[in-house]
DNA sequence: CAGTGAGCGAGCTTCCGCTTGACTT
């Protein structure tokens, strides 16, 4: 058994340092956390200054069984976990938990897996920071008050299993404010004015210019006299302007950038980019994604540097150090980079390599030379104008340097006229217009939140970490508070102008206009969550909430500020709030009168239901006693959207579409949407079929084409058990019994099984399922968790 | 994953940040 025990958050970095190490060295991982507040209740204890109650979950026992008995026969342990808030509780709950002697326990650091940076912390340890550990916990008790106490009011006064908090509420808000914002946008026109000229010494295709004129017109009317007034005009070269510029390479990427890029450039969702970025990551070719620094080593500039020089040649090398400039950045670990500079294509799928590649040539740019530009803005002037004047720009790339193999993408393409190489003219010359035109333009509202853009976002606000970006996404659209959607928008009629051989032509053309795919959009739960939640929690809503605890967390890690007296401060006012909204709010319901139903005189609303939107027919409360209707919304409709006639139309479900062999067949919509009842068994209807103009024909094929699955899928049946059946799984063949699934063993044919073998499986399975459970109660664990994963 | 919605009342839901496999019908 080794002397030492080193103790790193991830296994990936454990491997790693193990073979810096020797072997005098056993490098282990904790997994992340060890131990947390019991997710089943407060956990906090307030009436005892905020003291938290720690809990090890089930799946952390085994890893702090292995811990310890390796600790136990160890000379010194190194609690080498990262060097943040995190990091240093992480290294605190080890020491607490694995019961170490402070003689044998030395706490290191390192930014880079690198061995000399390793060598250099075994070097220069320290001991556990206390003050940055109780900064942790103040983080971790204010947002699980903050999450436990405003949930249970929503629960109340909205709806049941919703939530809130620090974080996803104010990314809510974010999504809703912006829809809002398009909502009331008042888009405004204008004319932008074109012209074409032609070089008359020149007589290839470049001899051409394209000019914008530097001026406006806000009106048909306006444009219309301005083309008049300059019908005939000569046209002269008046200025030629060249202004050398340049551009600079971004730095290299964080988790945030490479979720915004990968995003931009490879149409990968966060989750997946993540899911790649950590593939990448377990085969040693990237360094670790989950980080807020720009940070490269030493190691990796020199790689870079030859790198680039034999690829390139030195002109296109330039060595830099980028400092994070992020809000709240804790800086634990290197950029996301390769970890060998060499190697220019990595990955086992299409996905991999895609994702490293750009890692690959966004690190190398961010070592590479400016790009030197050279700028050309040609000036004509109009013989019958001296107001205006026509402008033509041009963009000369002189010397490529990091443009050579990448360049950054942008959420928005600018609007600009820039050809590239301009035709080389004379000061005085005299050019011929071929056409000069006005075209209608429309301003835009802004753009909806896509999942990247809505983590640069909450970046620049300080809001979230590294390790929660994609967690925060997935849970917002969970709560079914927000969900991607398409926009169609607007077709905009846009007029053309065309002046020409001294007439002027009017045209029109159809735009589309406020035109969004795949955008996060707010839900009516959403929007009524978040005006429930500003209305009564402005303080926690504000954008600059984190920003302003984070503040105090560094006073705390400062050793300024006590932890409980912060903790004490915010949540007396806040509790007294929370109480007060208990008491006093009535229920939200978010109720919206539509009008009245002509058949019937009733009046209908739309309004917030038990499990989502809803229009009511009737009133809940009729004075002769009748009940009032009910139907959910369809997928695209809204609360604030929804007209009386297509609330009319939900009514008309459930109805009867026909009779298939004597047996009745219905139509309506449920929780998962529209579907067909027919002989007691549900039939759900295609997503492009609508329920309302489904006919009997139609109903009896989706009837027909589900059967026919259905048989496809059974492999077995037994004529004496009708219950037991053997199919075919989305993980392979199983016995149905009953309710019951029973996995069939790889090494079984399913074909062969006889009924008496499948009730054998039955009990087999069913004593392993009992043994396992009794596992699961050992004396050290005290409540389940469940495994966090997939829906 | 199941096909509701009032209102009653049982019992349930929930946070943010660190980190990976185990497990699905």
């Amino acid at each position: 058994m080794a002397k030492n025990l080193v103790i790193v958050e991830s296994p990936a970095k454990a491997k790693t340092i193990e073979g810096f190490l020797g072997k005098d060295f056993t490098v282990k991982s904790s997994f992340g956390h060890i131990r947390d507040l019991d997710k089943n209740k407060l956990s906090v204890d307030i009436q005892n200054d905020f003291a938290p109650q720690y809990e090890i979950s089930e799946e952390k026992e085994k890893i702090i069984e292995e811990l310890s008995k390796v600790a136990q026969k160890a000379e010194i342990i190194w609690l080498a976990t990262d060097e943040d808030r995190e990091g240093e509780a992480i290294a605190w709950h080890l020491y607490e938990v694995l019961e170490l002697e402070k003689e044998r326990t030395k706490r290191i650091v390192f930014h880079e897996i690198t061995k000399k940076a390793i060598q250099q912390a075994i070097e220069n340890p320290r001991f556990i920071d206390f003050n940055l550990v109780d900064a942790q916990q103040a983080r971790r008790v204010l947002d699980r008050l903050v999450g436990y106490e405003l949930s249970p009011l929503l629960w109340k006064k909205v709806k049941p299993a919703l939530s809130a908090g620090r974080v996803q509420s104010v990314a809510v808000r974010l999504i809703v404010e912006k829809e809002f914002e398009i909502k009331n946008f008042k888009p405004s026109t204008y004319f932008r004015v074109t012209g074409s000229f032609e070089l008359l010494n020149k007589k290839d295709d470049k001899a051409q210019l394209l000019a914008e004129l530097d001026h406006r017109f806000p009106t048909k009317e306006a444009a219309l006299e301005f083309l008049n007034h300059i019908m005939g005009s000569t046209y002269t070269i008046k200025n030629v302007e060249k202004k050398p510029g340049k551009r600079t390479p971004a730095p290299p990427f964080t988790t945030s950038t490479l979720q915004q890029e990968a995003a931009r450039k490879l149409g990968f969702s966060v989750a997946r980019t993540m899911m790649i970025a950590q593939q990448l990551y377990e085969d040693g070719l990237i360094t670790y994604m989950r980080t807020d620094s720009v940070n490269l080593s030493d190691l990796a500039l020199s790689m870079a540097k030859d790198e680039i020089i034999k690829l390139y040649g030195k002109e296109y090398s330039k060595t830099r150090q980028y400092t994070t400039r992020t809000k709240g950045a804790q800086e634990a670990h290197e950029a996301i980079r390769p970890t060998n500079m060499k190697l220019h294509q990595a990955g086992r799928n299409e996905a991999q390599l895609k994702l490293y590649e750009l890692i690959w040539k966004r690190t190398m740019a961010s070592q590479m030379s400016d790009a030197l530009l050279e700028k050309t803005t040609i000036a004509i002037s109009i013989s019958k104008t001296n107001r205006y004047y026509f402008l033509s720009k041009g963009e000369v790339v002189i010397f490529d340097g990091f443009l050579k193999i990448y360049s950054e993408s942008a959420d928005e393409e600018k609007e600009e006229m820039n050809a590239g190489i301009l035709p080389s003219v004379n000061v005085g010359e005299e050019i011929k217009e071929k056409y000069i035109s006005a075209n209608q333009k429309f301003t835009t509202p802004p753009l909806r939140y896509t999942e990247a853009s809505l983590v640069k976002k909450l970046e620049e606000l300080g809001i979230g970490r590294p390790s929660t970006y994609a967690p925060i996404i997935s849970t917002i659209q969970k709560r079914e508070y927000v969900e991607k959607k398409d926009h169609v928008g607007q077709e905009k009629t846009a007029l053309i102008l065309t002046s020409k051989n001294g007439k002027i032509k009017e045209e029109s053309k159809i735009e589309k206009w406020g035109f969004e795919k795949g955008k996060l959009t707010p839900t009516d739960i959403g929007i009524l969550v978040t005006q429930f939640l500003m209305h009564n929690f402005e303080n926690i809503m504000d954008y600059q909430f984190t920003a302003r605890v984070e503040k105090e967390f560094d006073e705390i890690a400062d050793g300024k500020l006590k932890w409980n007296q912060m903790i004490q401060r915010f949540y007396w006012p806040f509790h007294e709030t929370v109480v007060k909204t208990f008491e006093t709010q009535e229920k939200v319901k978010g109720e919206r009168l539509l009008g009245v139903d002509p058949a019937s005189g009733k009046k209908v609303y739309a309004k917030i239901g038990r499990y989502g939107s809803i229009v009511q027919l009737g009133e809940t409360k009729d004075p002769t006693g009748q009940k009032p209707r009910f139907a959910g919304l369809k997928k695209n409709q809204s609360i604030e959207t929804i007209t009386l006639e297509e609330a009319l139309s939900l009514f008309k479900l459930p109805r009867t579409v026909g009779f298939y062999m004597g047996k009745e067949i219905i139509v309506s919509t449920g929780r998962y949407g529209p579907y067909l009842l027919y002989s007691n068994t549900f039939y759900s209807i295609p997503k492009d079929e609508d329920p309302l103009m489904i006919n009997q024909e139609k109903a009896i094929q989706i009837i027909e084409e589900k059967n026919q699955k259905e048989a496809a899928k059974i492999i077995k049946t037994f004529p004496e058990r009708p219950d037991v059946v053997i199919q075919n799984g989305r993980y392979g063949p199983y016995i149905k019994i009953g309710n019951e699934n029973i996995p069939i063993p790889k090494k079984i044919d399913p074909q062969s099984l006889e009924l008496q073998q499948c009730l054998e499986l039955q009990k087999q399975y069913l004593e392993s399922k009992a043994s396992r459970a009794e596992s699961e109660e050992s004396p050290l664990t005290k409540k389940k968790t469940k495994p966090r994963g997939k829906k």
